[in-house]
DNA sequence: CAACTTTCTCCACTCACAGGACAAAGAAGC
DNA sequence: GCTTCTTTGTCCTGTGAGTGGAGAAAGTTG
């Protein structure tokens, strides 16, 4: 099959694509309601996106008390892949137009073995699900890497945790092996755009997405777009101050939020608790398994143990001090929790919660909800998929 | 004289009108080069404004080796009204189209005393700066207060150090009583605008203002725009924690910034070290004048007295703490202090610098100048003029 | 079957804009 | 003084974008 080849030939295209993409098929009235041209005009800008095949005009809607409507819709063969590169892991997707998972697998990996190795898998990973005939090729395709990005050009740069990337060209090697073009991002960034797209952060125009996971990373959203930064670090609050003079942390500082609370950092308190005797539950995990991790914590804590409850809580306070600061800074509408740690629940909700509305003033944060992401592990790749979709539905 | 009347009825002669602001006059040939227009659509939307009055063709130019060209600027009775309400004092300027300062001046004031005394006292500023000759009247005004404001009504809202002025209609009652358009803002936003334009951070994208005066607070600029936030408290972080279990706050907590560093907390500490004898020089000022100021605090480290010179410090490293979590949230190109306790000088900034560039990642201080402002008190009064002619000159 | 609705198409008219021809005004060389 | 070249600004025509109305197509309702 013949991949996306067109690419919207003016500003009224690209919005007919992405209400088609976001609001999923709809005849030409209802696309004329949304839009601000003519029936005449956007008729012909309609025709010409038929004619590219972008999108496809398929049956007759049901009548609604005269002429039947033709459905228009996005080419049902477009495919895009979402890829979320994380600490530990890999999550690849396929998603039709409307960026709909069609199929999703998630493999553990280290992105420490480098690029070469993560590529090897990702394109294996992508084969498998072409194999599986959910498509048969893709038109494009999204990476979120865990570490600062040169947005334009898509590559990392300087990436703290994940040596051996600094510099590798990531969208030009993979836009060559996937034969589509490419977009890299932040994963954090693509979380925060993909609850943004079909998460809890729908029509927020101004919102924080927080995630958890290994390290801890923060994606901000400003007046609907995200803000990267000049250097394209912004949100890298892993290494903001949180307790002074506190743990070591990885970059040489002391008392970094990081070094407090993190995936990494909890399976470590929870063994040192389990190790000093104070957690019977965290012991008797830790002897199971050889080692413990923030899922071990996070069934520990479901179980009702209390040093587990208490280092969640510990942890939240920390992270709901520094989001506090951040809450007085920005001004969000919205503030979401996500990534790995979100197993651990509303203990760390209530503790983030408690922390920011005691710290910052009653205007930020009178009417700003604090709440765990919707999407889970499938956040990353539809945040991916939109990326590049916003990409492919602009003008050339 | 009848004022300006006319705006832009389009984005071309928006575009044109702020080229002509920013960049002074020129001909018809220039402003071509610079916008992405044809000779003849050019003429034509020159022509038109020339027809509202909004621009004038004056003189012609030297020759360049042909023809001699027309000069077109922009309407030289055009007068803009910046009004910067501080804490402690209020300055009002005015400015012609190219927002060059012609008038300017600075009366102490309380903004407790509420916004009834504050608007008599501005609008008899203004109007000793009409009859001075320098305007016959105002084509629109800009007024920045110290605390948040609802930026599409322009009204304060919940301002913590000015109660009286909650949803007092600034914007409605200013516009009535100076008969021209009108637009309100925080003070600090403002400040950003005018480094924006016409001081250190020209051609920057994303920066950081920050203001330290009577309080704290912090502009934010991304993509060029300001960031105001859901509630328009952006940027409020004299309220984000800075010392765990430090001094008491006014808001209700401890150890926030603004308890620690501020002008006011200065005075306090100040007075405090003179009090308990540890330093002749503040002791002597506290003698002569009866309290202490941040003023006094700068002379006495300006004259070398090494407790002022501590307190500077100690106030710095603070802030430079607070700013270090911003800059790696933010990732800013650029950080610029302001406001009253600029006077502080090179101390203050040695004490920031460092703090900031050792908390933060390299990624985000490799390349990061923080400068101190470069306008001093005309700041927020060219940001103000700023901020209502970005209103005027965009289509209506 | 008539009357009304909704959807979509066609057509004529207006306006935005580009690009080239050309006029105006001066500089530089002969 | 005259020609030639350069720069600036104006005029004119052709093209394509876009609007709005007329009306055809395809239904529902009574």
């Amino acid at each position: 099959m013949r991949r996306m080849t067109a690419r919207p030939a003016n500003a009224h295209q690209a919005r007919l694509l992405k209400l088609l993409r976001d609001g999923g098929p709809a005849s030409r009235a209802q696309l004329g309601d949304r839009v601000d041209l003519s029936r005449s005009k956007l008729a012909v800008e309609v025709d010409r996106l038929l004619e590219t095949g972008l999108v496809v005009a398929d049956g007759l809607a049901a009548s609604r008390g005269g002429r039947r409507s033709h459905n228009i819709r996005l080419a049902p063969g477009l495919r895009f892949l979402g890829v979320d590169i994380g600490a530990t892991s890999i999550d690849v997707a396929v998603t039709n137009a409307e960026l709909e998972i069609l199929g999703h697998i998630n493999q553990p990996m280290d992105v420490r073995d480098g690029p070469v190795a993560v590529f090897e898998q990702v394109l294996s990973m992508a084969a498998k699900l072409r194999a599986s005939g959910l498509a048969e090729g893709f038109d494009g395709a999204g990476i979120g890497v865990p570490g600062p990005v040169r947005f334009p050009e898509g590559v990392p740069v300087a990436p703290p945790i994940m040596p051996g990337w600094d510099g590798f060209p990531v969208r030009e090697a993979l836009s060559q092996e996937l034969g589509c073009p490419v977009m890299v991002d932040n994963d954090v960034n693509l979380m925060a755009m993909g609850e943004q797209h079909a998460g809890v952060a729908r029509s927020v125009g101004d919102f924080l997405c927080v995630k958890i996971g290994t390290g801890i990373g923060c994606g901000i959203v400003a007046g609907g777009e995200v803000h990267r930064g000049t250097t394209g670090s912004a949100g890298d609050i892993g290494h903001i101050l949180a307790v002074p003079d506190g743990r070591p942390c990885a970059c040489g500082n002391r008392g970094c939020l990081e070094a407090h609370f993190s995936g990494a950092a909890l399976a470590r308190d929870a063994k040192e608790a389990a190790q000093q005797g104070l957690s019977v539950e965290l012991a008797s995990r830790l002897e199971t398994n050889g080692t413990l991790t923030a899922v071990d914590v996070a069934a520990a804590a479901a179980a009702g143990d209390a040093t587990a409850l208490d280092l969640i809580r510990e942890g939240g306070n920390r992270t709901g001090q520094v989001i506090a600061g951040l809450v007085s800074f920005f001004n969000p509408g919205l503030v979401v929790i996500g990534g790995g740690v979100t197993g651990l629940g509303h203990t760390l909700l209530a503790a983030i919660r408690t922390q920011v509305y005691r710290q910052s003033l009653p205007l930020a944060t009178g009417n700003l909800p604090i709440v765990l992401g919707e999407l889970g592990p499938t956040a990353g790749v539809i945040g991916a998929a939109r990326l590049i979709s916003d990409h492919l539905f602009s003008p050339a």
